[in-house]
DNA sequence: CAATAATCGAGACGGTACGTCTTGTCTTGGC
DNA sequence: GCCAAGACAAGACGTACCGTCTCGATTATTG
């Protein structure tokens, strides 16, 4: 999210002080606290500049606002998430990913997820960054899982892979967003179970 | 949602002058047409006040906050939402329903839609009101739907009700939380059809 | 220097909650403290919020700025200034007047007026607000002075009023300015006497 | 007003980069167009580094803050300053020298003077560099011409010297701040001659 | 000719005040 | 008692400027 201008010419030296890492990681640090403490809407930049010691000037510089830098921490804190288990059976890949994701969900980070979501509603740029830097790489795992299903004759070739992949995810975000339901480890199983099988007889 | 202080004592004339309907009914369509003109989170109270005539303190005194209002007027605006076509088969009932709703979601009314779901992630009210003022009714619909297909032995007995409902409708709201792929009509049937049939072989 | 949005109909009363006397006493009186305690620069608009009491907004809503409150303020609490002493000698009158403006330019609120005089360089507003608030009054005090002279013989009516006034203020407002020398009542006396009798033998 | 670090030991050779003159020069003149531009208050430091391609970081090295750099720059473009005439006659000498000081106020520069001199009122220390550098020696020439019209004879010798030049600059300096009146020719003449006169008839 | 020392341009940074905006409460007089 | 008008306190927002700092590059004297 941060503007990098040394990504062009990563190699050549620029003038002038170089970017304080300290002070971005200093920033990153002190909204990802504030974020599961008071959530991201109560969280204020002015809060963040406070905890972190960087002046809000600074913040405003390489964020546009604390969206921005809310999914910076956000996406930082997550990044060995849902690693592809290839175990050999769709079914059980399925299982072990939803249930993963469903700890996620329900754990502290899953709040802060949520609430991204449901500011990404109102900002556009909120909606990207997540799109970007979560959801197409959650997809992806999701997608080689379906694949290798497909190759090994365990799966529907004629279904198509985002229907299937919703039809995976979109029961469990669906209970995130609303809380009708709770989303243990039995309920990503059920899902998984019933959503390969099928709801006809 | 609106406080109703007449609600104990119906038929008991109260002193002094009554509550105007005409400001309440001027209030729920100006925030209506602000909703869809510039969405939740943009529309002020003010603004609600200046256009349609009542003042702010007459809105605070009937709706704790703004949100309230969009609740209010988003759910009068959606009253013969999703009818039950009980067709005599649970797949059409079920592909009917979905196409039904993901025109909701599809047209101007589907932006609100999910800006208050985005907002209930930041406010409990909300959350609770859009949960029983527009899920349970449909939520009940499907119910009602699976019941009688599971009656006509279309559909299997052992699975549970609120896992096949999310396996219908969470894709659904996924897609349109997330927004990475369309809610048309042949999206909808193939919903329905791949969650019925299920995703093996 | 405040809004007054009553001028126009003061007999008729307005609708809705009328401006608080006491909010705008208290702004005035916490910029008189701040004036003298630390001066006009140095003052903020946040401390006259957080002394007085009174809301940020509601001071920007009265008020353009520090600078248009800061006058204010100064001129509330200068009304009685320079009256005209009338005591049957124009040299006398003159003296007495000078005795009582140098009296004000060392005073503490002299500091206040010299910091009002320099910002005036640098905001139109607060040069006319000065003009039609304190500098046009002394005028016209100096100017009743010098006509009554003219009019017993002891002045010469062949000479601009405004130069003979500038010839008498002039003098002290430089020192004032520059400080490079005392504004006692001897100096007064001593300019007085020297601008009436010429410089020439 | 720029620190001079070679001051003193003059002849003896430092060790290291000298200083770049041509810096010095490129920040004076951007200083010098920038106050004539758009004033001394709105002028900023990086303004003047990004008009002369100095950098910020040395013009602080050089100069406390803008204001020094802005009495280095104004008192170098008028270093031809007010001469003394010499005519003989010390009336036609004020009336000169005062003729020169109000062209010099009404012009360009009579502007970014007047705003020294405001901004003199808040900074100890730009009020001492202005005294210093241009009030001392106008008023050192003026001493000089009050000597000579005394000891021709032309003067009262029982005046005091500052007095005397404080009424005939005072009026000029008290219509630029104030600028209730204009400052022409006929004007300063009129000054003079009446501040030699005197008011009484 | 290398080592040393001071300068310079570029630009990041902490601090702080600014003036705006929105929220929800309150205070009038009129109905 | 309800209502329109609108003043008010609280406090977050994003911007601007100040003066300091940290880089690498440059330019002089000294050994």
């Amino acid at each position: 999210m941060a503007v990098d201008r040394t990504a062009e010419v990563p190699a050549r030296v620029r003038p002038g002080r170089p970017r304080s890492e300290q002070a971005r990681a200093a920033v990153v640090r002190a909204t990802s606290e504030l974020l599961h403490e008071i959530g991201l809407r109560a969280m204020t930049t002015e809060q963040i500049a406070a905890r972190s010691g960087v002046s809000k000037a600074t913040i405003y510089k390489w964020w546009p606002n604390k969206y921005a830098v809310a999914i910076d921490a956000f996406l930082s804190e997550i990044l060995a998430d849902s690693p592809d288990p290839d175990t050999g059976s769709a079914r059980r890949d399925f299982t072990l990913l939803l249930q993963g994701v469903c700890h996620f969900y329900t754990g502290s980070s899953g709040q802060v997820f949520a609430q991204l979501i449901g500011e990404a509603q109102f900002d556009r740029d909120v909606a990207s960054e997540l799109q970007d830097g979560l959801i197409q790489a959650r997809r992806a795992t999701l997608r080689a899982i379906w694949d290798r299903g497909v190759a090994r004759g365990e799966l529907r070739p004629d279904v198509d892979a985002d229907i299937a992949i919703d039809l995976i995810i979109g029961p469990a975000l669906y209970r995130l967003m609303i809380g009708h339901a709770g989303l243990d480890d039995a309920a990503a199983a059920t899902i998984v179970d019933t959503a390969i099988r099928g709801l006809s007889v």
